[in-house]
DNA sequence: CTGTATCCTTATAGATACTG
DNA sequence: CAGTATCTATAAGGATACAG
């Protein structure tokens, strides 16, 4: 484990499923188990219906979630694969880093603020 | 730790940091000490000069990385901040994963693209 | 309720040339 | 060598309306 992170290596395959705003909070959401459209939109927040789509989508066509349709009408599930499932744990290192940590980041950035409106007077 | 990875929430800070191309990577590449610009280019791969200085401010104003300029002319220096350095752990924990799992992934992928083509015959 | 179709805005990233 | 300036391309995300 040295240069495996470098840009060419497989680590960018795990940190590009986690670059954009929602695959890892859908991952997260799903933890529990299978959860309809309606109700994964609920838990996540501010997320239109056509990037939903376009999220489970993403995370179906990498083997993290599975897409069931049960039935003719509008009945659809979304669960996690077990590889889906093992991307947990990772994901939970990040928000226990953020639990712990987000104070300072967010100090950092309000420094930088500061430094520019204290130049000023 | 519930709710805590919900869309509005704390994680979504640490969700952001990695949620870009090159911070994850270029984080990973300073884990050993400072590096000048041009050695971090070199580790990194095919990033240009202004990638590259777009990625180190968007983490120096975040806290994670700190920026030495050392004399008057054309040498610096870019290392992780202690907070930086505390994000390294979760991100081996996704190089981690991707060293067992990258398969997977790669497989599933596959797995669709072998049903488009094979739906043809 | 699930999903698609538009339209629009913005951020990321890459290529290239140039300045100090 | 460090960094900026352009220009361009693309994808993500959001708002809204509509279809099955």
């Amino acid at each position: 484990m040295n240069d495996v992170f470098l840009a060419d290596c497989r680590a960018r395959l795990a940190f590009d499923l986690m670059a954009n705003t929602w695959n890892p909070v859908v991952l997260w959401a799903l933890r529990d188990g299978a959860l309809r459209p309606a109700e994964l939109r609920r838990r996540l927040g501010g997320i239109s219906t056509k990037v939903l789509t376009e999220t489970v989508r993403r995370l179906e066509f990498n083997g993290l979630v599975s897409r069931r349709d049960c039935g003719r009408t509008a009945k659809v599930e979304y669960s996690l694969t077990d590889l889906g499932t093992s991307l947990l744990g990772p994901i939970e290192a990040f928000g226990e880093w953020a639990f712990r940590h987000g104070d300072e980041v967010m100090a950092a950035q309000d420094r930088v603020v500061g430094l520019v409106s204290g130049n000023e007077g």
